[in-house]
DNA sequence: GTCTATATCGCGATAGAC
DNA sequence: GTCTATCGCGATATAGAC
């Protein structure tokens, strides 16, 4: 074991997230986040691909997670009721435990196009992720995409309404509202604008 | 004016397009490119911010288009039918005449995680384009977000079965497929792995 | 256009852990 | 004694400063 102590990486993550808060991601270099995480230059990259990875740790377990959801979903649900019940899962057991951290991570990912690009990518290995369960389970190729998709796009758009609410209310009713919109975008038929001043 | 005659983005374009396809985007530097194109490494800084960003032209059209569509559009339109109508405009006019180059492209993208990456923010900056132009004639934030997103979702599942397609039906075709799939996943009501062996 | 910072990665040597 | 994590050195290319 390093003399250093164990948990490289989580030392490496930790002193990133830090030296990120307090000069920025593009002014902190990878040299200085090993040096105050006790390692070198060269450790760091061993436990991260690049500079940005070190910001998105955690995020692989969900991927994991998803292929375990279809087997244990309940029985009967239609497509859009399919989408409202894993999102809430996953809501559930992985999201809504890590306000504060998503707070952290969004505020220097917002600061950051490379991060925001990487952000965008992870997003989308968890759509494909989903694309490919759907597939395994008999969907279209086009109906896996797009619920895929569909999916994604009701959970970035109701993490997103509930870490910026001041009320602090439960993520799980974000994703209901994020749900409803999607479904009436679908269904409504009135023009939407026609009653605007 | 340059000696090595005009259009000097062109040919750095182009350069590179056949030098990506001839030996890989990772193993073609940014002198070699600029080499072939009659020009020093500096003056490709000059024309794009990085080396990806070379692979990513005439993608700039489209947001600027995006304003004018929502002017222009067919009155009384539901949500539903404007993202219709928006897909379908925008593919006939930027996307369809472009299938040769956007196949070369997609080769290319593939092939490399960054490349990917880029790729994706450039679809979100057209989602943010789209979400902000429905804000501006007075949808609520999240409609506005998840109208945006599907849009997105039509349009880029769309695109990509038509440049599978080997039977090369219009992208027409399969924009209307696409936004079926939404449809429907919002409004089927049935199990749809219940028939299944 | 030249010069430079620094991200990134290959390689061989080393040092505790088991 | 392996085995794995770390170290230390060096090479290359991108990207930006002057």
């Amino acid at each position: 074991m390093p003399r250093t102590g164990t948990d490289a990486s989580g030392r490496l993550q930790r002193a990133a997230l830090e030296l990120f808060a307090e000069k920025g991601f593009k002014e902190t270099t990878v040299p200085e986040i090993a040096q105050r995480a006790g390692m070198t230059t060269r450790s760091f990259f061993r436990h991260y691909a690049d500079k940005r990875e070190v910001l998105f740790v955690g995020d692989d377990e969900i991927p994991a997670r998803i292929a375990g959801l279809m087997a244990s979903r309940p029985p009967g649900l239609s497509v859009s009721d399919l989408i409202l019940w894993g999102v809430q899962t996953i809501g559930r057991e992985h999201i809504e435990p890590q306000r504060a951290y998503l707070i952290a991570r969004r505020a220097i990912v917002q600061t950051d196009p490379g991060l925001r690009e990487r952000d965008l990518r992870k997003q989308d290995d968890l759509v494909e992720t989903i694309t490919h369960a759907l597939q395994a389970e008999g969907l279209d190729t086009t109906t896996a995409i797009m619920v895929g998709k569909i999916t994604n796009a009701v959970s970035t758009t109701a993490v997103e309404s509930w870490l910026n609410d001041q009320q602090e209310r439960p993520l799980s009713e974000h994703i209901s509202n994020a749900h409803r919109a999607f479904t009436r975008a679908a269904v409504e038929t009135e023009d939407p604008f026609e009653t605007q001043a």
